[in-house]
DNA sequence: AAAGTCATGTAAAGCGTTACATGATTAT
DNA sequence: ATAATCATGTAACGCTTTACATGACTTT
């Protein structure tokens, strides 16, 4: 598939970048959706310029330090068309360790549930905090009024992790509620009125 | 993080299964949140029987046909039961190349977009019914009345992927929206009345 | 001075998929 | 008979993470 190739060659079609600027996106902005480690970037961006996708012009930076700017060429430009004009069939649905445990809910008593649903729900809120602080910056900073500006992305991908962050703690909640009614059921049991 | 062997744990703790059982689960129940080829199945039962964590036994299937029954040892129980009841940090969200081409929608026509979105929601929507078919199924065959149940893990592991599937077409619906807006005030500002 | 960030790489190990390989049993 | 499913494995390759490695520049 070689997904990191084309993530690559869309950031650097937007605009020249070093291998630490690309480290920076996928860890800062791009981290809701596709990431990479410096590890899988630097070899990544040799792979690419021998392959003539990408070339690059090597920069002074203070006295010593060098950095290599990258730029996107003519083939580079064709190929990442190719890749984002071509219509995928789903993709599996993404792992998740989370629901795997609670998929074997049976084997915890409800004390314990009740600690991982809470556990994870503040996560996910304190999560979701931080993309709505990240959309209220986007939205008092850039212009999103037109689709055809790099910002209108940014503003779709955002609000599609919001949604998935509200959908999870939503699910999270009504699960809560479920074992906490359980639970004081059996409470109640076992002291009926 | 090993979370095949937890996962593979899990199951054979619920009951003892072949390693062609184990596939079908992966491949038809446990999908939505985690999978596995046979080919990473096979071998990782047979790392799992040298540690000490499940045993088999062979069983005669027909005339020539022998299968491996795996079962859990006491040392995988207390494993599992560990990996079950321990708090993890939220994982890093799920890679995903449908909103990755999203991110870079600057460089694609209002008709190219809206083909990619309309095309994924299609997808989804038929997603989202079988799905739901299958908690009909779920609702109608299983009790889920009580938490300590198996299929009470089943049935809120499927709520959470129909809640995941409704919030992505939520989502590219309002997509779809705002794109054939702005689409049409591009066409009437060519064709003012 | 020290800590933090900028900047670029390589090596080893783990995880996962695709392909290779074989053969028995069951349903049509 | 033929196709589908049951059943179990290995090999090669690709992707990703963790750890190893180095050094310059900037902020406190």
């Amino acid at each position: 598939m070689r997904t990191l190739k084309y993530a690559i060659l869309g950031l650097i079609n937007r605009e020249t970048m070093t291998g630490y600027d690309l480290m920076k996106v996928f860890n800062m902005e791009l981290v809701n959706f596709w990431y990479a480690k410096h590890s899988q970037i630097y070899p990544e961006l040799k792979k690419l310029t021998d392959e003539g996708m990408i070339t690059f012009e090597t920069l002074p930076e203070g006295d010593k330090l060098r950095k290599k700017i990258y730029s996107i060429t003519e083939k580079g430009k064709q190929d990442f068309q190719n890749w984002l004009l071509q219509q995928d069939l789903l993709e599996p649905t993404p792992k998740d360790i989370f629901r795997l445990k609670a998929y074997f809910i049976e084997s915890m008593s409800n004390e314990e549930i009740l600690a991982h649903f809470y556990y994870q729900l503040e996560q996910r809120q304190e999560k979701l905090s931080k993309l709505q602080t990240n959309m209220e910056i986007l939205l008092a900073t850039k212009d999103i009024s037109t689709i055809q500006s790099p910002e209108y992305g940014d503003y779709i991908v955002l609000k599609s992790a919001i949604k998935r962050e509200k959908s999870y703690i939503e699910w999270l909640g009504e699960c809560i509620e479920e074992v906490a009614t359980n639970t004081r059921i059996f409470v109640d049991e076992r002291r009926p009125l």
